[in-house]
RNA sequence: GGCUCCAUAGUUCAAGGGAUAGAAUAGCGGUUUCCUAAACCGUAGAUACAGGUUCGAGUCCUGUUGGAGCUACCA
């Protein structure tokens, strides 16, 4: 069925036409939801109309709503304030609208089908040398949600995961647990092993610091100090070792990287995500190089004298890129070609999304222009959802100075503050541990995610741990906690039954109805912008809407039958949209709390 | 130096070129014989600065100031 907008949008240009005899360009009528303030559901603007009506705004905006409410039975009445033409839209239609389109399951949600378009998200790239931190939540929130978002706006999903296993970051790593480690282990220290793992890493750099240092201190230049420190020599060594298949150095690698699967796999899992597939930087990186290679022999790209291999982009405004090492090893971008070229092959998808922190615009730039060079005309298909920065109260965390938020210690801190919050209150003391504990962590799951989705993805976001753990206001357990008392009133009014009757509608209602109604156009609007923040407003929105219904509304003891047939319905249908609505975050809904 | 992004109440966030810039939180003051008070209501408080484009600018353009990121033979 037709959008009401456009209804609208094809009536008033139907009755500009009529009424004054000329031809309008689609683009010059703009319908907008009217704001709270004014009565009525759609507002037209008619400023950008005078130029053909040659009237006033009043008699402009009047004549097209007498046309309009004349030839929609949809339309129920109009108004005008100064330029902007307020149309009301019938209550039986927004009766209609909630026992029909808004009551199905599937509300909102495109279903997929042949045509489909194929996407490949590709999100959390972990490397391995370290643990999973507040910067990588962002990103697997962030990737996750889209999926489930450009899933149910119509596209054909496929979430990927690429882990940096190699590279001189990992050989660091595996240089110091040589070096220091006395064979400790997971099992041993009981450490987890991404923990573990970036324990050495931090071990490394610590060494390295202190050998710069002393090489500066006899006289040595900065560059030289850093390029040169022993230890960072002998992880160069270790890599090109790695590169060359020593057995030694590949054993010790994939001991140190099972542990830190382990561990990853582990907050994946409480995180609730999953990928489709997992790709590993060592298995790709040599068809970037075969590739990098055959653009060197075509031409494309050049050689130096000491055999780096560079691609010259000043053509497009920016400087020249490294593409392999002058020792034949090669860098970040040289397997990132690799693997966009591997995922085509795989996928021939429509459209590749890659969920990367925005410290790496110029990184992603820099991609689809090598790509295209190399020939590829789908370097094109190549968006970047390029995220803020997560900073601390303090400013931006530092490994070096311990001010890193660990995901794990994180989700631990919400969920205690869930299950102290509501020990407080007392509300769940009827129910078993099991249960108490579900709800805890959905509680505090849910508080970490909505805290950071409702921000805009492109937005660098403030995270301050006292905040996060507010659990009222615009928050994660806010919406929880009205989707369990609607819950509740569904529990109670189960053998009542639901329909939208004939009665006329409060004001609320018909405001709870339209929202709900645009539903499906704020999952469009969030998939494409690649923005899951306009989702989470929307259920915020949602939510505080039905609190203000629900308190001046009495569902159960309404004063007539039919009232409380269509109060229930109405009730059913929000806690519907909520759900799905927080499902798309990743969010879980407990039944109560 | 060059390139990119950002600047909105004390603080954290909203606002598809449109009406009186919305919320939350912190502050102050209220609401429970009634469906979950993790709720609801009231009060006070903001577009960095200077120009320009437009019927109309927080939003677009130019400049200034302030902040972040990139500009690595790190990933």
């Amino acid at each position: 069925m037709q959008r009401i907008e456009e209804i609208i949008n094809a009536l008033a240009i139907e009755a500009i036409e009529v009424s004054w005899n000329i031809k309008v360009p689609q683009e010059i009528v703009q319908i907008q939801k009217t704001r709270k303030e004014f009565q009525g559901d759609y507002t037209l603007v008619v400023f950008p109309l005078l130029k053909l009506s040659r009237k006033p705004p009043e008699e402009t905006a009047t004549r097209i709503g007498a046309y309009i409410e004349n030839h929609s039975p949809m339309i129920s009445g109009f108004n005008v304030i100064k330029g902007f033409l307020n149309l009301v839209v019938s209550h039986s239609f927004w009766r209609e609208m909630l026992e029909g389109e808004l009551r199905q399951a599937a509300h909102g949600k495109v279903p997929l089908s042949e045509s489909s378009a194929r996407v490949v998200i590709e999100y959390s790239s972990p490397n391995t040398n370290k643990p999973l931190h507040l910067g990588h939540i962002r990103n697997i929130l962030l990737g996750h949600s889209m999926a489930q978002i450009l899933s149910a706006s119509g596209r054909r999903v496929h979430q990927v995961n690429l882990v940096n296993d190699r590279g001189i970051h990992i050989c660091k790593s595996m240089l110091a647990w040589e070096k220091q480690g006395k064979g400790e282990t997971p099992d041993t220290s009981g450490m987890k092993g991404d923990h573990l793992v970036g324990k050495y890493y931090v071990a490394y750099d610590k060494v390295y610091k202190s050998q710069v240092k002393e090489l500066l201190d006899n006289g040595s230049p900065q560059k030289t100090a850093e390029a040169e420190a022993p230890v960072l020599l002998e992880a160069r060594e270790m890599l090109l070792n790695w590169e060359s298949d020593d057995p030694k150095v590949r054993a010790l690698w994939e001991m140190m990287n099972s542990w830190v699967y382990a561990g990853f796999d582990e907050t994946y899992r409480r995180l609730g995500i999953g990928f489709d597939r997992t790709y590993y930087e060592s298995e790709t990186y040599k068809l970037g190089k075969s590739l990098i290679l055959k653009g060197l022999e075509e031409g494309v790209l050049y050689s130096r004298d000491d055999g780096s291999v560079w691609a010259n982009l000043e053509d497009e405004g920016l400087d020249h890129k490294l593409l392999l090492r002058s020792d034949g090893t090669s860098v970040y971008m040289t397997q990132d070609v690799g693997t966009a070229r591997q995922r085509f092959g795989e996928f021939e998808f429509d459209s590749h999304i890659y969920v990367v922190g925005n410290e790496q615009n110029y990184h992603f730039q820099v991609l689809a222009l090598v790509l295209k060079k190399l020939g590829y005309e789908w370097a094109d298909r190549l968006y970047h959802l390029s995220y803020g920065m997560v900073e601390l109260p303090e400013g931006k965390m530092k490994s070096r100075e311990g001010t890193v938020v660990d995901a794990d210690d994180l989700m631990d801190e919400m969920e205690r503050t869930a299950r102290q919050m509501s020990e407080e209150l007392g509300k769940l003391d009827e129910y078993g541990e099991e249960e108490k504990s579900r709800i805890y962590r959905q509680v505090g799951m849910g508080a970490l995610k909505y805290f950071i989705l409702k921000v805009d993805a492109k937005k660098n976001m403030t995270f301050d741990p006292r905040e996060s753990v507010d659990f009222n206001g615009n928050t994660g357990p806010f919406i929880q906690y009205t989707y369990a008392r609607i819950k509740s009133l569904v529990r109670k009014g189960s053998g009542i039954p639901r329909k939208a009757g004939e009665t006329p509608l409060v004001d609320k209602e018909v405001g709870l109805i339209r929202m709900m109604y645009d539903y499906p156009e704020v999952i469009q609007d969030a998939a494409d912008s690649l923005n899951p923040s306009l989702l989470a407003n929307f259920l915020y929105e949602l939510a505080k809407e039905f609190n203000q219904y629900y308190h001046d509304y009495s569902i159960l003891s309404a004063e007539k039958e039919e009232l409380i047939h269509l109060r229930l319905l109405m009730v059913e249908v929000i806690g519907q949209v909520i759900e799905s609505g927080m499902e798309l975050l990743g969010i879980e809904m407990p039944e109560r709390m």
